[in-house]
DNA sequence: ACACGGCAAATGTGATCACAAAGATCGGAC
DNA sequence: GTCCGATCTTTGTGATCACATTTGCCGTGT
């Protein structure tokens, strides 16, 4: 890891500074700033936030326990390289828990946030026809994250986000591939809200449960994973400047 | 808090200190050394654990992190009370991904780990018939998590540890009267152990939900959750001594 | 090319300390 | 009795340090 790290600022001054570092660090690992298999040391990180090693060791350790960073014995913190297999148990367990999630929030969500979630569903298509996957990927996620936010179960968001924090560097390595499907294939954001609208809640969480088993068929096809020999040139897995 | 801590030592010497506070307070957590509600605070628990302030501050930190204790705005750390809500939830998310685990085992497990199996029903029923409420829970932990760990899932099992680690101080509040449900009711270990002997693993995993599901209801009827007036005495809620 | 050994640098861990904030206690007023 | 303010104690957080272990680099041999 040779290169200077640009760690997202967060807007939250007045809480301590490792649950700043903690909600940079996470931000970080969704956005691309950090690549699969790269070495987090608590020095480095530390100087790059900012702050004495202390903040940036808690925030390491706490991202380690939630998955979101694998530790080896020697304590190094690792970026998660997944392997096929655990690229599709974290997929087994979205399809669980997401569509949970939907269910729980469908007896919850009223009609003024299903229609502000409308508005993001254009933002995310209009981010696909622009070309922009960051702003796509985060357009997903807001749109999703509205969704089980209304569940009003914080267990199970928590276990959700630890799931994408999980797999997002390889999303992010992956988001021209997944921007690149076609419209319909991509996501069924639309066909999930005609259900909540007609207070369906199981169909929108089958809807989200087909969405995510066969987004995680086509990545399986579509991307290199770790320990797999390369077949093919290996995917871009260096950072281009953000685009936000 | 004035009780003095006995926290269980564990046979891991050779690990770091942090880990080992860590998984003792894991253990902990388990066998009713806590009660809901209580204050944890780093500099005590430091001292029962016989360790400078350091390794207990990061173990209280990880087991905040993974949501086996509750942390406040200032930082205290607290075991969990649950509300009736939240028990739902912690039951509702088991209901999905421990019969996932099921699923994936079945797929793996073999005749020699089934008859291991059955001999941990054996002794979980004579747990219940000699009346010792600390063996049984830890023979149910034993049976289920001996399947889960056949699914070779780490994500997922990590995931199911910590919401049994949530709700472990109320179900050993609980202990007597879970092990007081007659036996056909209290679980369904050997449907479950048929059914994958005869390799049907959905079947396994439908069985587990209905157990879930079931003890979930009777929980909700038998239980005093936090935030509600007491129309009853309050259950039993100081340890007794560990009768293993 | 690879493997091994030696050495220096980097690293994680535990210990300790200072300090601001949170929590507990006490006394007085109503 | 309750409530409030003052004071003291405890607490969590961040900083820093020492040290054992790990990692990386280089040179040598095959």
């Amino acid at each position: 890891m040779t290169i200077t790290l640009r760690i997202p600022d967060i807007d939250a001054d007045d809480l301590p500074l490792e649950e700043q570092a903690y909600r940079r660090l996470r931000q970080a690992l969704m956005e691309g700033i950090f690549s699969p298999g790269d070495k987090l040391s608590i020095r480095r990180i530390a100087e790059a936030l900012g702050t004495s090693p202390m903040p940036a060791r808690t925030a390491l350790r706490r991202l380690a326990t939630e998955q979101a960073l694998d530790a080896l014995p020697s304590g190094t913190v690792l970026v998660p390289r997944l392997t096929r297999a655990a690229f599709r148990e974290v997929s087994a367990i979205r399809a669980e828990l997401e569509p949970l999630a939907i269910r729980l929030a469908a007896t919850r969500v009223d009609a003024r946030k299903l229609d502000a979630l409308t508005a993001v569903v254009a933002e995310h298509d209009a981010a696909r026809a622009a070309g922009r996957p960051e702003v796509y990927l985060q357009k997903d996620r807001e749109f999703l994250f509205g969704l089980y936010r209304e569940a009003d179960a914080p267990m199970l968001l928590s276990m959700i986000e630890a799931l994408w924090l999980r797999r997002g560097p390889l999303f992010w390595d992956a988001r021209w591939i997944l921007m690149g499907r076609p419209p319909q294939a991509a996501h069924r954001h639309e066909l999930m809200l005609a259900a909540l609208r007609r207070g369906a809640g199981e169909e929108a969480a089958q809807e989200l449960k087909t969405e995510i088993e066969r987004m995680t068929a086509f990545l399986i096809d579509a991307v290199q994973f770790e320990g797999e020999a390369s077949a093919a040139p290996r995917p871009i897995r260096r950072r281009q400047s953000a685009a936000r």
